[in-house]
DNA sequence: CGCTGTCAAGACGAA
DNA sequence: TTCGTCTTGACAGCG
């Protein structure tokens, strides 16, 4: 019987005036005058991002959630050119750690979404270069949290500039000039434009890195509709060498006509098709819930869950079929 | 205080 | 080749 494990991403609709994303932009920050105290304004709204995930990882304690994505927002401007000599790790680590020991202590998964200006597959070496530094950023934070840091940063394959296969193998040629602990640090996820669940398989496989399937995504977006058949099995393959389960994301279109974005909460029915689809092929199967209503959406999602007879919970965000 | 405009990034399609 | 749009949350500034 799988396990079925719930999380979401980033932000609480339910804890107030708790962004962990707060931010200062380039252009007001290059008005200082005093580059130092702007520098220290910037580590006092980290320690401050940081703090309200430690809020949020107890709020998620509490209810039960023991799966979430952090914001990559974390520390504003750590990945700015103008700033690439700024050691900004010295004055978080402390509150860094903090996350970590909480998260670690308490047996939680968490994980990291760098934004889609990350582009492995770019045939621009700047944009390719500014990938890494973004890159390193995130290793920095894991490593500093006390994480293990394998396979924990998702990311999408990147443009098609006209050529998709050609992309592909640049893909394969640029993912060669990584360093072998960023590398490990991935995760490839479909997207619902260009590469399909069937293109990311393919690199996965070649290049050893575990695939995070977005369903809908794959809704939008996809050569072969039935993802059962054609991919699931590689997809669970494409974990073995990860101490981590199988990673999910799970949200809903939005409307027929705005069939990409994403929906308030989580269509319960299509949810549970999939789950039942799966059940038995893997010992467990991570859920990141991304929905606008973020945690209240994982909420609602549960109470309906619960109102089925025929699922067993193990605590408040996770659950298995009964036989 | 609340609304509108601005910011940041890269891809991509239109003009 | 240049420009606008997409996307997102949050900040800046106006009234």
């Amino acid at each position: 019987m799988t396990v079925f494990r719930l999380g979401y991403v980033a932000m609480s609709k339910h804890v107030k005036n708790s962004s962990p994303s707060q931010t200062v932009t380039y252009k007001n920050f290059s008005h200082y005058a005093d580059q130092e105290a702007a520098k220290n304004k910037l580590i006092t709204i980290a320690n401050s991002n940081i703090e309200n995930s430690i809020r949020l990882l107890k709020h998620n304690k509490a209810s039960g959630i023991f799966f979430f994505r952090l914001s990559s927002r974390l520390v504003p401007l750590a990945t700015h050119e103008e700033l690439n000599d700024w050691n900004y790790m010295k004055g978080i680590k402390a509150k860094l750690e903090e996350l970590g020991d909480f998260a670690i202590n308490n047996e939680m998964r968490v994980d990291f979404h760098p934004d889609h200006f990350v582009v492995l597959n770019s045939d621009r070496e700047e944009i390719l270069k500014n990938s890494v530094t973004v890159l390193q950023y995130h290793y920095k934070l894991l490593t500093g949290m006390g994480f293990d840091t394998k396979h924990r940063c998702v990311l999408h394959v990147g443009g098609t500039y006209g050529d998709k296969e050609r992309s592909l193998e640049r893909f394969i040629e640029n993912w060669a000039r990584l360093s072998v602990r960023l590398q490990q640090m991935i995760m490839l996820e479909n997207d619902d434009k260009s590469y399909n669940a069937g293109d990311v398989l393919f690199l996965c496989e070649k290049l050893g890195i575990p695939m995070v399937f977005d369903l809908h995504h794959h809704q939008a977006n996809h050569t072969q509709p039935n993802w059962l058949d054609s991919y699931w099995e590689r997809i669970v393959d494409t974990w073995r060498s990860s101490d981590l389960p199988v990673k999910m994301h799970i949200s809903s279109p939005k409307s027929d006509k705005q069939f990409r974005h994403h929906a308030d909460y989580i269509d319960m029915k299509t949810f549970v098709e999939f789950a039942s689809n799966v059940d038995g092929s893997v010992d467990q199967v991570d859920c990141m819930i991304e929905a606008k209503q973020k945690d209240e959406a994982l909420f609602k999602l549960v109470e309906e869950l619960k109102s089925l007879s025929h699922l067993e919970w193990i605590n408040d965000s996770t659950f298995r079929f009964l036989r």
